[in-house]
Parts: C-alpha cells; sequence; structure tokens
DNA sequence: TTTGTAATGTCAACCGCTTGACATTTGTAA
DNA sequence: TTACAAATGTCAAGCGGTTGACATTACAAA
C-alpha cells in the first residue's frame, strides 16, 4: 500500500502539505488539494490508521461492552451504537464480557492500549469504576455503576409505572411483578419494580414479586420459577416482566397450561425487542428508546473535552399496547 | 502511561531485552523476566497496540462485517466470532452494512488502513471480492461470493432436503417452501430450496415455492406475502421457511387466521435461532452450526500464512424438531 | 516599489515499539 | 585454561504520519 510519502511524490509536494492536506482544512490551495487528491486516487492510497493514532496519542476507536451479543436487547444496542460511530467516522471495537468481571478488565486494558477515544458500557461492574485509570470518556447505559462514571439510561421507574397503570386500566386486580435478575440490571432495573409497587400501593393492592437470582439471557432458562410462581400464586391476572424473553416465556407456559392470554392473564413486558411484535400474542412492552441513548453516549465521547459529560441522563420510555393486554 | 523506555530504566535492562521477552519466548532468562513483570506491573504497563502493530504492520483486529447486528441469526454469529477472536488474543472490530453495497467497499477500505489480520464477511458483496485488494486473508461465511474467497458455510442443501424429508414423514401432502429472500442468501440460500425440491420431486409430489425479494430481517414485514400465498393456496399442510422470523410469521398468521399449528399446518424454520425454541409453539427448525462456522473462519484467519485457505469449507446441519410439526 | 499574506517547502523530532547486526559479559563444559 | 553458548547490551534505522519552527516564493494591495 502506497505512503503518504509516495503521495506527496506523485503529487509533487512535501508530505508536510499532504499530511496539513489531511489534518487542516483550508490550509492547502484548491489547486494543490486537487493534485494530491488526484495523487491519492491514482495510488488507491488510505493513510494508515495506525500510523495515525499512534502520532495523535488517540484512535478513532470507540469500545462497547456488554454482556452479551446475542441477547435481543444488547443485539440492538449493538445495532444502533455501530450505527452512531460509524456516521462519525468512528469504529467499533466490540467486547462480550459475558458477565464475567475478569473479562471486563481485560477488556478494559486492552482498550486502554488501543487508545480508543471512549467506552460504551452495558455490562454490570460495580467497581470497575474505582480500579480503572482511564483518560479516555467511559459512559455506562443503561444502569448507574459509579458516581464517577456518567450514565445514560431511560425513564426506569415511570416504565414500571407504566406497565402497571395499564394492566390495572385493563382491569386486573392481583398483579405480579417477574424480574429476570436483580444483579443484573443493577440499581436501574430495580427502579422498574419501584414504579410498579409504587403504583399497586396507589390502588390499595399488595405488591407480589418473583425475582430470579441472576438474569437468563438466552430462551428457554425461565420455565421452572413461572411454573412454581403460578402454581403458588393462581390468582394472578397481569403480570409486569423485566424484560419480554421473560414475558414470552411467561406467556409460553401460560398457553401451554391452559391460561389464555390476554383471556385470563395479562403480560407486559420490558424492552420492546423484535421479538415482542413477532410474539402471538404479540407482547405489549415498554419500549426503551436505545436509539437515543446509544446517539448520546456515542455523540457524548466524541465531543468530549469540548462538552463537560453529565452525571446521569435520562430519556423517557413509552408504552407499546399490543395483544397480550388486549 | 508508562512506555517500554521506562520499564526497561526501572527493571535495569535496555529496551530490547524487554522487547525481547514480549515477542520472542525464551530468549531471556527468568531472572530478568521477572525484573521486567515486577517492573510492569509497578508501572502498570500495557504495551501500546498502535506501535505495535504499525512496527509489525500487521495488528490482532479482525473484521466482521454482517448485515444486520439486530437479526438473531447474525448476533449469534457476532457472539460467536467474537469468542473466537477474543479467546485466540485477537480483537473484533464489527461492521454493520445494513446490505449497502457502498458501506462494505468503505468498510474494506477501513479494514484495510487499520491493517486487520483478517476480515470475516458474512454479507453479500457479490462484485466486492473482484474490486478489493486486501493481502489479509477474506473469508466468507454463509455463503459463495467468489471463486477467490474461501467460503465456509453449512451443508444448506441437506437442510433444505431434512426440512422436507421431516415433513413427508411427518404425513403432509402438499408442502410450499417459503423464502426469505433469494438475492441475499445468494448461491447458498437457493441450495436449501434445491434440496427441498429434490425431495419433493422424489415423493412424486410438485415444488410450491415463493419466492420475496429481498430478505427482511425484522419481523412483522412478511406478512402481507404470507397472507397472499396461503389464500392463493389453501390446501398447504406443510412449509420449509428459509429463516426463523419467516417461521414465526407464519405460524403468527396461521393462529390468527384460524388454522392451527401443527394440527392443520406443520412448519419448519431454519437456523435455531432463540426465538425458534421460545416461540409458542417452539419451532422445529434445521440447526445451523455457527459455532463451528465462526471458530473455523476465526482460526484460519489467525493461522493464515502456516495453512493453506480451503477454497470452501462445510459443515453439517441438523433438524431440531419442536412443538411446530408435532 | 514596498509590504503583507497566503501557500509551500525544508528540516527534523516524535509517537512507542521492533529488529537486525554486532559487541560484551558470564557461566559452564571440555 | 580455553572455548563456546547463552544472556544482554549497544546502536540505530524503520513503521507511516504529525507537527512545530522557520524559510521561501509569489502575488496582490498599498
Amino acid at each position: 500500500m502506497a505512503t503518504l510519502k509516495e503521495v506527496a511524490a506523485l503529487a509533487g509536494v512535501t508530505v508536510t502539505t499532504v499530511s496539513r492536506m489531511l489534518n487542516k482544512p483550508g490550509m492547502v490551495s484548491p489547486a494543490t488539494v486537487q493534485r494530491i487528491r488526484q495523487a491519492m486516487s491514482d495510488l488507491d492510497y488510505r493513510p494508515n490508521e495506525l500510523a495515525r493514532s499512534l502520532s495523535k496519542k488517540t484512535s478513532h476507536f470507540i469500545g462497547l461492552i456488554v454482556p452479551s451479543a446475542r441477547n435481543a436487547f444488547f443485539a440492538k444496542v449493538i445495532e444502533r451504537a455501530e450505527r452512531h460511530i460509524t456516521a462519525n467516522g468512528f469504529k467499533l471495537l466490540l467486547c462480550v464480557s459475558n458477565h464475567e468481571r475478569k473479562k471486563e478488565f481485560d477488556y478494559f486494558s486492552m482498550l486502554k492500549a488501543h487508545k480508543v477515544a471512549g467506552v460504551i458500557i452495558a455490562s454490570h461492574t460495580q467497581d470497575l469504576a474505582e480500579s480503572v485509570s482511564f483518560d479516555a470518556p467511559i459512559l455506562s447505559i443503561d444502569r448507574v455503576i459509579s458516581p464517577h462514571i456518567s450514565a445514560v439510561c431511560s425513564d426506569n421507574l415511570n416504565g414500571g409505572r407504566m406497565a402497571a397503570e395499564h394492566l390495572i386500566q385493563k382491569g386486573c386486580k392481583r398483579i405480579a411483578y417477574l424480574s429476570g435478575g436483580v444483579m443484573l440490571r443493577g440499581m436501574n432495573a430495580s427502579l422498574r419494580q419501584q414504579g410498579y409497587e409504587q403504583v399497586i400501593r396507589e390502588h390499595g393492592m399488595q405488591p407480589l414479586v418473583q425475582l430470579n437470582r441472576e438474569d437468563r439471557f438466552i430462551s428457554m432458562k425461565y420455565e421452572d420459577i413461572i411454573a412454581t410462581f403460578l402454581s403458588a400464586h393462581p390468582d394472578i391476572d397481569g403480570a409486569v416482566c423485566s424484560n419480554d424473553i421473560l414475558a414470552a416465556e411467561l406467556i409460553r407456559y401460560a398457553l401451554g397450561n391452559g391460561i389464555s392470554v390476554p383471556g385470563q392473564l395479562k403480560v407486559v413486558g420490558y424492552d420492546d425487542i423484535d421479538l415482542a411484535a413477532l410474539y402471538s400474542p404479540s407482547i405489549t412492552t415498554i419500549h426503551q428508546p436505545v436509539n437515543d441513548i446509544c446517539r448520546f453516549a456515542v455523540e457524548s465521547i466524541i465531543h468530549f473535552g469540548s462538552r463537560p459529560l453529565p452525571s446521569s441522563t435520562v430519556f423517557p420510555v413509552r408504552l407499546v399496547e399490543r395483544e397480550s393486554t388486549g
């Protein structure tokens, strides 16, 4: 591959001029720019990004750490983050932590070694913040992991409220809250639960909560818990689930056991992943503004330095009504 | 961040020695290695990967180009690829092309500028091969895009055959094939169709195929096509779908229109994405060996140079029987 | 003509690490 | 002792671009 030097030689200018054209817009005359452009295309030149980054001491990489790439919610996060990263001329370095703390640390170290412009973390390690020194900005999405790390989330409290209110409005008398994993979602998902509890209490009812120790991202893992829970509480006619997969599992279990949905049991999911619309019956859910969250996180990193990082940013959610609460 | 030089100074050796320790295992005495290790950890040192790659003229990046990150099949590809890439000390540079040819080209150019060790492409541009010059290996997964590009696929012909055979064995008399997009899957998905047709003909039946111009990755997009097709062919009692989402849509439509599944209509999907097990009824499908494919692709890149690249590699598929054909 | 300014050129150091060539030191086997 | 090998050191160029400091050139305005 051609180098800057060769381009300069072919265009009859010096490397300095070529470099200036690349880095200081407006400093080089249009005529010269034209000549250099020609030389570049003749040689099929692309600046070596490694050299460039080395020299500038910062790359155009943005690291994204997610616990899973396969889970639909995070897949959406990846999709959106990639879109905004690329749209701004940056590149995505994807890291899948699988919830392993060690992996998260290793990824951080790796990202540091690559002089990334910033990192977006959608994984959960609480103590990461304290132990990692990083000159680049770190953004946490969907959960608050440290007072020192800027968080960008959706309005979980309200999401929980909306879900519960919707079920009440639909006539449910006994509404449960099923969570797919307290540990994982950390402080934020518990806000959803709080929202649910607030509303239930405001209507003079008793909250009924079933928490699972850890999130089981992939399908078919909640079945046993659901079975136990439903048989212990046969009077439930409404359920708020902390994610859509859990909701789907619940519906699946109900249908398989002679409980009609939404007839006897109405279900609200959370996240609004593609599955929610596709399921039969389609699932009413709380739509997370993944796109807004990702755009904000990416742009915060890109404009870091000229703009301060807010310690936390919250985007609104909305309820999408579908068949499961019809 | 500390540099090699500082580490060397602290350890009382020269940069050459430190570099040797890093790059030529066994060349430095254990005692010295120990001293250097100590210095490194004292300084919290991590070699600057950019400098390293620049010097070596190759990075440890592997580019992965997928059309979508959100589609469950590709999400699985991403997950598996990432796993094998990281397990080997490489890093994933994720590129989402959204089926846009220009983006694919741009990504290639970008990857080249980063001196990636290789690229795995799960996207479809046929002419990419001819127009891109690349010194690093390129692996195409799940489709053959050029005789010059090594392809690693699953046994699509057999997959199509197995699906059709399964339905016949279950007693279906009129079996259709629904495809989610000819263009996209290219030569390989049409192999699935061929497999289906072979089996149908071998049993003295007539193939009935419904193709869609383009893949609609995200849910809820096939509905109109399905409606038209099913009402034009009310006698269908079995369907082979070219992907699980299409299968889910079909089931959803059938259930919503008084057609029982699997009672009146048996459905086989393709890919075995998580959704297949989660759906109600769960979906019988052809399991794609995504893990094997990804592992092979990644290792081919990593060992490129010492091992030749096969022009094509095919892994077997298997049928996973679930409720939709019960 | 003088002067100012925009456009380039010249030179060279620097980013942090790698590596080849060759010299030196030290321990060990002959 | 001698000699060889292993372990390090020394030196310096190179990877490809960036950038600051200054010098030069050319053209336009005063």
